[in-house]
DNA sequence: CTAACGTTTGTCCAATCGGTCAAAATTTGC
DNA sequence: GCAAATTTTGACCGATTGGACAAACGTTAG
């Protein structure tokens, strides 16, 4: 099946971290072919065939990124729940994907890119995995709709959406910051986001008659 | 000023139009650092140093790209106008964004590259042009809200989400066709964003009570 | 202490990168 | 039709790329 349990010694698994947290630094701004071995080997602090001893191709470190990325993102859509109040649900998954944004900047950016490009190394995983886990979600939403829970809507482009408007913020932060301005641009944009979204997806646009 | 009106014969504005159509699909795929200039010009169907002889450097292509791009980007929401009822001008900007979003993926994604890499050729623009563009309509929005048109939320943030949901159709489209599969990922699924997004804003999620 | 093993480095390589240049081929103005 | 101007090409350049490799350096267990 998997990668047979390969064991590493300490120092290994500790230059490993160092280089894929300054590998996820240069992929997620410039994208895997616009980033160099050199970059990440320079970002981690050490020499490029250094580097090389522990990932034997930029590939490798690409991969191993991504593949910790996925589980750790789809991780708050695999909590929507059935128990619960529906509107009370939708409205945590929200405040779950926005603090996402907010924590892990990098790691939305790295999959955005991953994505922008095609997703040439992923696209298995998006047509599997990705595919059922949004259709299982789905299907829990369409039963809320039918219980009258939730307004009827598509369950699909409801998903798309949230990860939308959350992952904007990460993904395009540097536009977000530049239009609000230093003064509203500074740490509190984020609970101003979340407070817009949150009336957003309960009650629309439409006044209050 | 600017560049001093360049006289250009007719095979320099074809060759050039080729180029830039080619450094489009090059560029909105693989991002500036990641495309290379053998890439552009075979798309385009000429040697390198041919294509050098009308863009003296990568840059220039790139920046030639992006100054069409930003006009043509913003003109929907330049249209956001005080005449009309709130509700149908929102109503219409989310549609004209989403069809920019379905007929210009490229453009977009290029867009979205040069942001995810932190918008290091663009930012002036940014927080000049851009800034003073989304102050002025965030205006006009808060208007509509203190006249009880609109429901008072944060014109800012709007604003946000209708890029974000709107060009996620673009940016994401792999996904989000991997994520629909072959029956409801095809041509429709445009109509049916359109659909779901005009519902998402104007009522939101509450069901009608 | 030392032999075995794990780690680090300098050097090197072929391929590719952005870009130059002079010469050849073509188009244009008259 | 012909000369001048424009366009196209092949050959080439130095820099950078991903990666290989052997030698040097550290660490550790006995």
């Amino acid at each position: 099946m998997d990668t047979p349990a390969p064991r590493r010694t300490r120092i290994q698994q500790e230059k490993r971290e160092l280089i894929l947290e300054a590998a996820l630094e240069v992929f997620s701004t410039n994208g895997f072919r616009g980033s160099t071995i050199d970059q990440i080997a320079e970002a981690a602090g050490m020499s490029k065939p250094n580097l090389l001893y522990y990932f034997r191709r930029k590939e490798d470190i690409h991969e191993t990124l991504m593949q910790r990325l996925l589980n750790t993102w789809l991780a708050p859509l695999r909590e929507l729940d059935d128990i619960g109040d529906p509107l009370t649900e939708l409205r945590s998954y929200i405040r779950r994907k926005l603090e996402m944004a907010r924590d892990f900047p990098r790691e939305s950016r790295l999959f955005a890119n991953e994505i922008l490009q095609g997703a040439p190394r992923i696209m298995p995983m998006l047509e599997g995995e990705l595919k059922t886990l949004v259709d299982e979600k789905a299907a829990v939403i369409k039963g809320w709709m039918r219980a009258g829970k939730i307004a009827r809507t598509d369950p699909w482009h409801l998903i798309f959406s949230i990860w939308a408007t959350t992952q904007h913020y990460a993904d395009f932060d540097v536009q977000v910051r530049a239009v609000l301005g230093p003064n509203r641009g500074g740490d509190g944009r984020f609970e101003d986001a979340a407070r817009f979204l949150e009336q957003l997806f309960i009650d629309g646009l439409k006044p209050k008659s």
